[in-house]
RNA sequence: GGCCCGUUCGUCUAGGGGUUAGGACGCAAGGUUUUCAUCCUUGUAACAGGGGUUCGAAUCCCCUACGGGCUACCA
């Protein structure tokens, strides 16, 4: 049995959708499942829309979802060079390969020249207007040019095409490893450009020949690709690999929230919520898109997220970390339908993710937060803020705006609340309560709740009378946590002048 | 337009001849709580339509509808 090996084949185009980082995750969730390999190939073969910052983008998502690839470009590997721009002097060989075969052949049609053939057929509806078995009779290329015409263009510098010779009856057949069977007549396919006149091949040669080279088992892909899948099952043929041929898997695409079609940039800025794994702001316009590691996710939950997106275990099991994924994983799990991103249940997975985390990365991870924010606050306080608020929040990054109130006093007071529950009373209530706070040895939350119902007790006051007015005063509003555990963080000095001040200053 | 692919609660999905069609997110109600949130409980809600095949169809087949993808010297 040979090796698994899987590739994620990306051009640099611009920044990686999170679409796309599914196709590479399952890519390598079933590369790591089958003991196999994952590598990663940059397919940069159109250089008009090469984005600079492209490729170390695709690669530091990547890394940052914790996906590995085996072998890639700076990584390196027993069948590089794998950025397809540096294998460019192959793909040649294999295109005149076709050509002496009879499989290919040169054209030397203008864009206008295919225009206007597109036209003619669409005003005959001769039938589809593509240049294909039938068009290609009436075209200038070396099936209708002579022998020495073709070889005086090409001498005379003539820019050129080398095109597939799609056989004209014929029906191809492939077995998608999603779809099933999926059957195309040769007659509907495009005789498509296989090497361009600018000496570099299109995706469907440099694809099929580096699957070939690198030794390629199963191309898992969009759906997007679907298409001209029997175009490279030709090609394989032609090349007298057929063989060797990958298996084929086809991918549902991620859809939209609302409405229907591809997930999009446009719809994240619609619906407010990121389409990139990582922010990217674009060399040229200067715009910048949001990602999902700037927004607040764990890669964790955002790769767990995607797992599910089109791919279910079989099982009641939601929460999966990569290793988990990777022996879960199969091909045959995986749905057919498209899949509509939902934003909000990509909240609840983070905040399943929070829930799990150590309080000490939290305590950590908030230490950076408030230094950035110029906030002076141990690590150890905001440690004990993490564990005390992450149930209530989906981020970390909301968990600090939430806990605004640990680190300075209530300017105002809620109207509304205050309005509800400070009474006439409460003042001297609340001050009544600061003496006995006052004399409390230890500062704990638990003493701190002992305290207060001894209190409530001792004076008759029930706890709807009492803590509205001590929340007021600490929290400065009627949402938080337990009261015990804020004065805890806070301490004794702290809390007492809050309660102090609110006394002094909040009327009824 | 042509070709290809798809269609189970609002969403992600399980189930693939006999099920009260299951779970999760969301939403709603109730409970717990000093508050908000969490949490717990309950509820809400689906087999696109029509024909077959069959004792029996969400499940198999066909048609229709709808949706999507592709239709470049882009990937």
């Amino acid at each position: 049995m040979t090796k698994v090996r899987v590739r994620f084949a990306p051009s640099p185009t611009g920044p990686l959708h999170m679409g796309g980082v599914r196709t590479a995750l399952y890519n390598y969730l079933f590369a790591k499942k089958q003991g196999g390999d994952f590598l990663l190939r940059i397919e940069d073969t159109d250089q008009n829309r090469y984005v600079p910052g492209a490729e170390d983008y695709i690669m530091e998502s990547l890394r940052w979802c914790g996906i590995h690839w085996d072998e890639g470009p700076e990584t390196g590997g027993p069948f590089g060079p794998y950025r397809q721009s540096e294998r460019k002097d192959l793909y040649r060989q294999y295109a005149m390969q076709l050509i002496e075969s009879g499989k290919a052949y040169y054209a030397f049609d203008t864009p206008e020249e295919l225009e206007a053939m597109r036209q003619r057929i669409e005003a005959e509806k001769s039938g589809n207007p593509q240049y294909d078995s039938r068009s290609r009779l009436s075209m200038k290329n070396s099936l209708t040019l002579s022998e020495e015409e073709v070889a005086q263009k090409i001498a005379r510098g003539e820019n050129y095409v080398i095109r597939i010779k799609n056989p004209e009856d014929e029906e191809i057949v492939l077995e998608d490893l999603i779809r099933g069977t999926v059957k195309v007549h040769s007659w509907q396919l495009d005789d498509k450009v296989l090497f361009k006149s600018d000496g570099m091949p299109t995706y469907h040669l440099a694809n099929v020949v580096d699957d070939y080279l690198m030794k390629i088992t199963h191309v898992i892909r969009g759906e997007e690709w679907l298409p001209s899948a029997p175009l490279h099952v030709l090609l394989y043929r032609s090349l007298g690999w057929e063989a060797q041929m990958p298996r084929f898997a086809h991918l549902p695409l991620l859809l939209k929230p609302d409405g229907n079609g591809k997930l999009s940039k446009r719809d994240g800025d619609r619906l407010g919520f990121p389409v990139f794994p990582l922010q990217w702001k674009d060399p040229k316009s200067g715009e910048t898109s949001s990602g999902y590691r700037e927004a607040g996710y764990f890669p964790e939950a955002f790769v767990n997220l995607l797992a599910l997106l089109g791919w279910n275990p079989g099982t009641e099991q939601e929460i999966f970390s990569l290793d988990e994924l990777v022996e879960a994983f199969s091909l045959d799990r995986v749905g057919k339908s498209g899949s509509k991103f939902d934003p909000e249940k990509a909240k609840w997975f983070n905040h399943q993710y929070l829930l799990q985390k150590p309080l000490q990365d939290l305590g950590r991870e908030l230490k950076e937060i408030a230094q950035a924010k110029g906030i002076d606050a141990r690590e150890e306080q905001l440690t004990s803020i993490a564990g005390l608020m992450r149930e209530r929040v989906n981020f970390t990054t909301e968990l600090f705006g939430q806990a605004g109130f640990f680190f300075s006093a209530p300017k105002e007071y809620d109207e509304a609340f205050a309005k509800k529950r400070w009474k006439e009373d409460t003042p001297a209530i609340l001050l009544d309560l600061t003496s006995v706070l006052e004399n409390l040895q230890a500062f704990t939350a638990e003493a701190i709740h002992k305290a207060i119902h001894t209190f409530m007790e001792e004076n008759g006051i029930g706890a709807g009378k009492l803590m509205p007015g001590l929340r007021l005063a600490l929290v400065g509003s009627g949402m938080g946590p337990d009261l015990s555990e804020i004065m805890d963080i806070l301490g004794k000095q702290e809390s007492l002048q809050r309660i102090r001040r609110a006394a002094e200053t909040l009327k009824a």
